[in-house]
DNA sequence: AAAAATAATTGTAAAAATGACAATTAATAA
DNA sequence: TTATTAATTGTCATTTTTACAATTATTTTT
């Protein structure tokens, strides 16, 4: 790009837009004039789980900077979409889901976080269901699902940004009935049981633990079982989606002190 | 300015930025050229408790746009400071206050907030000790406390940042110790339901309310008395700081219910 | 000096939730 | 038929919560 093609493209176009501004009704166009201007992206710290581990979705970069490190799937917001439609979109992109659980966690605005130019971060955190997933990825982004307790080097501020997440997802699960937002629409007991021992890497009592699920009211008992993994089989659960959605931020206390502080 | 200033300002010093950036050692200078860049800013919604009832902090803008009309104070972040950090400035310019509990709420960032251009808005939240205040109080924003139930009209989306904190300040003090930031060093009990009532917009039972507060182990019990509001005078109490600080993350669950969601 | 007034402080019992414990059941495989 | 495997279910002690009102310390009034 030329000299001039910059000129025109960064310098007059602004130029001429704030110039419109300036007429008599706006008196007070120059308000802003002095201040800087920064880039804005989105980032997502996407979980799943696999009916075994709860696990992270991370992408491999593409381009440079930090090309072929990994690094969460972000990208710039643009000028007509705020930062949830922004957050929507790129979920899309990665992962071809729609309608996914997402919740937003945080801004990073440190001066350098980016090595390039000044960007601010406004971290999302999404649950999905993983076997939707599947059926839909993209391998274009190199994305890869890692266990969260071998998560590899990650780019910028994203190491930070993913304890972040996994701090308010235990912190969130303890609280609201959230991580049903990870499990397919039908699922057993023990399924749950596994999901909730891996998120806060505990183990719990059975008998208590299914006392306090069913005294919720979210679950409805299906006739069918899973026979996968037992030859007792285990019945499947669908959530009562109503319920669900009425009590979302209603307290149910599932786990009494998530960080074992005593 | 003059045309030719601007072009200094605005356009030759990115580019001999952008320029010294496009040397061998980093093929991808241009990588970002084509985003949008925007502003952004921080705003604080500002708790006070004074006795009686919360109240919030506002300033009545001196400039265009919505010149006189109410808002939270705000300003752009600037190139150098992070958003934690304007927050902790513009909070000082505001009330004269350093080292006030201050916690990022929300992003808020659709396309149309500020009429003028494009601004993302990180906000804040902050609880103050109105006494503390009073002392160092500036009048040079205008700055007025209002009752959480008759707050004036606020400039762009202002109101939703108000209501967002409120829930988010609820939620928070019903786990969390948090509503002593808003007390003096020395307080009474009946001052603390005091400002739990107000808080919840609810009464509680005197004798439940002390057994819960008491059992937390955070309040150093003082011999001196407040006789200013009752003929027999209530007890001071203290926050036990370390104790405070130590536990602050762990839940106590001062209120089981802060939406009333049966 | 005694009585009245005012607001702070304190106790108890029933109900609900939690935590700690292991035997029984349903289905398949041997 | 028996063995195997994992799912399901129950009880009791402890803790926490809720509901409810009498007592106490001090000042003001009589």
């Amino acid at each position: 790009m030329s000299f001039l093609q910059l000129f025109f493209k960064i310098i007059f176009i602004p130029y001429v837009y704030a110039a419109n501004r300036s007429t008599p009704k706006r008196p007070y166009m120059n308000k802003y004039q002095k201040q800087t201007r920064l880039l804005a992206a989105v980032d997502c710290i996407v979980f799943g789980f696999d009916g075994q581990k709860l696990k992270l979705l991370l992408i491999q970069r593409g381009f440079e900077p930090e090309k072929n490190k990994w690094s969460l799937m972000g990208g710039f917001i643009r000028p007509t979409e705020g930062a949830d439609e922004a957050a929507v979109r790129i979920l899309k992109i990665l992962t071809g889901l729609e309608g996914v659980y997402l919740e937003q966690l945080h801004t990073f605005a440190e001066p350098v976080r980016d090595p390039i130019e000044r960007t601010i971060s406004i971290a999302y955190f999404a649950l999905i269901d993983t076997h939707q997933y599947e059926k839909q990825i993209s391998d274009e982004y190199h994305a890869e699902w890692f266990p969260l307790e071998s998560i590899p080097d990650l780019i910028f501020d994203h190491k930070r940004m993913v304890a972040m997440a996994k701090e308010k997802l235990r912190y969130k699960a303890a609280l609201h009935p959230i991580l049903f937002e990870l499990l397919p629409p039908k699922f057993t007991l023990p399924l749950l049981l596994n999901l909730f021992e891996d998120v806060y890497e505990a183990s719990f009592d059975k008998r208590n633990f299914t006392r306090k699920i069913m005294s919720t009211g979210l679950l409805l008992k299906q006739k069918e079982k899973d026979k996968g993994s037992s030859k007792k089989g285990a019945f499947y659960y669908k959530l009562d989606k109503k319920h669900y959605k009425k009590n979302f931020n209603k307290f149910i206390h599932f786990i009494r002190n998530p960080n074992g502080i005593s």
